[in-house]
DNA sequence: CGCCTCATTGACCTAGTTCAATTTGGGTGG
DNA sequence: CCACCCAAATTGAACTAGGTCAATGAGGCG
């Protein structure tokens, strides 16, 4: 199941698995799908018998205020597990959204339960998977509660470039960011029009453009350093044991 | 170990375990420790080889800007775990500080590996645990991006009052919140002036008053009503599996 | 009594919102 | 090729939630 390769590229970066397990856990994927842009891959709420990892395409987990609005909890890339949280949760408090057109695989939760039968590494693998979207969560609060404007957009372009760098969707610090300033807002829980601003503040600034759904980093030091970005929680370094 | 009894009691509403498997659970917990308030229990960075339910006292997960501001990502009553992500993660972005005296328990990751080897249905546990915690950090997401002043108050005190009614907490509509005013606004998002004045309108409408680190809610439907308050999040309910 | 932390209040300021209009550019039908 | 449409981006102007600065209370404790 070449679909997976982008989660196993990561998680070797990280862990020390043998062919063996690899090819268990490859084998456990079927069937791929794909969702048009703009369609919901995961209703809130419906029990789940599987986990959705993206093969291609950019998802996000979308959560509603009972008065309408909305927020983005997660942006997800080629790589990432939209909802691997639903094997533990069974069913999801929010939604999970193509952004662009998506190719997707699945891992059927049967699956999961038998590779972590087989062998306890998997279930810290993959437990590991859903508490790195959980440290992000952590870094979301950190940037919407306490960063101010400018800063809170460089911070979420610098997350997404490492992630995209990881995953090979880097061209130098140029990456894909295939959502529209109005969703951009919901993710950063300013209004699209503010959002407008602040991203004509950095492209004034020098530091970051977006442009036909991409993001250009022209300072990547200077973006950083606004940020006040520390990588860490994404937890993208090997292991020590 | 008397300690664990608190989460034993809430996962037993969800989960059903047989006795044995409850014994193998609580005689994994080991060490009990005291942390005076405000003491650090867990630092930032730190390679962790236990982790650590909370019996009494409360605690937070506090991460910090590059410029010194203050977040706190999640707020521990007892029965919580307060970093048992430390067991897939090994360090922790973020550190975890005592909001009173608090007792604790330590479930040794070592003791984690060997539950999850023996049986299958104890990471599966587990790791939900850590993904409630994941999905109360996405609903705080969206009270943060999308809620405004006295809603996201609200919000926050309907989880805490239900979260709190669940491990015996409450006394009716009253339970104990230890947090200074500061505290409560670096969980919310807001300057400790406004935060007070946020309180005080809660207080005027005659739906909640925080007094002697006890939050008391006059009005609950009208709370619950005013933040939108949907406990589905908190997965408080039995599986129907 | 004096100190210290926390709560409260007032006055002023600004980041971000709201409403509304205009522009831009790709896509589509004729 | 042109006319039209539509979603998205951009801009302006007025407004407000929330921040900042600063002073005052109020309780607990050595």
């Amino acid at each position: 199941m070449q679909h997976a390769d982008k989660y196993i590229q990561r998680i070797e970066r990280r862990f020390s698995f043998t062919p063996e397990e690899i090819a268990d856990l490859k084998a456990s994927f079927s069937d791929v799908r794909s969702y048009p842009a703009r369609e919901t891959i995961v209703e809130e709420g419906e029990p789940m018998a599987y986990s959705t990892l993206l093969h291609e395409g950019y998802a996000a987990r979308v959560k509603h205020t009972a008065s309408g609005s909305r927020q983005i909890a997660a942006f997800h890339i080629p790589g990432d597990f939209v909802d691997l949280h639903s094997y533990p949760l069974e069913c999801l408090a929010h939604s999970i959204l193509a952004m662009t057109d998506c190719t997707i695989v699945r891992l059927p939760h049967e699956n999961i339960t038998r590779l972590i039968e087989k062998n306890a590494r998997f279930a810290r693998l993959l437990w590991f998977s859903t508490m790195v979207d959980a440290s992000i969560h952590r870094e979301w609060l950190l940037n919407i509660g306490r960063r101010k404007g400018a800063e809170r957009l460089a911070h979420f372009l610098c997350e997404t470039l490492c992630r995209s760098e990881i995953v090979r969707l880097a061209e130098g610090t140029s990456f894909p960011l295939p959502m529209t300033q109005a969703d951009l807002a919901d993710t950063l829980g300013f209004t699209p029009v503010h959002m407008n601003r602040i991203i004509g503040k950095l492209r004034d600034k020098g530091l970051a453009r977006l442009e036909n759904r991409t993001a250009h980093i022209n300072n990547r030091k200077a973006l950083e350093e606004l940020a006040g970005f520390d990588p860490g929680y994404l937890y993208l370094q090997a292991r020590t044991g």
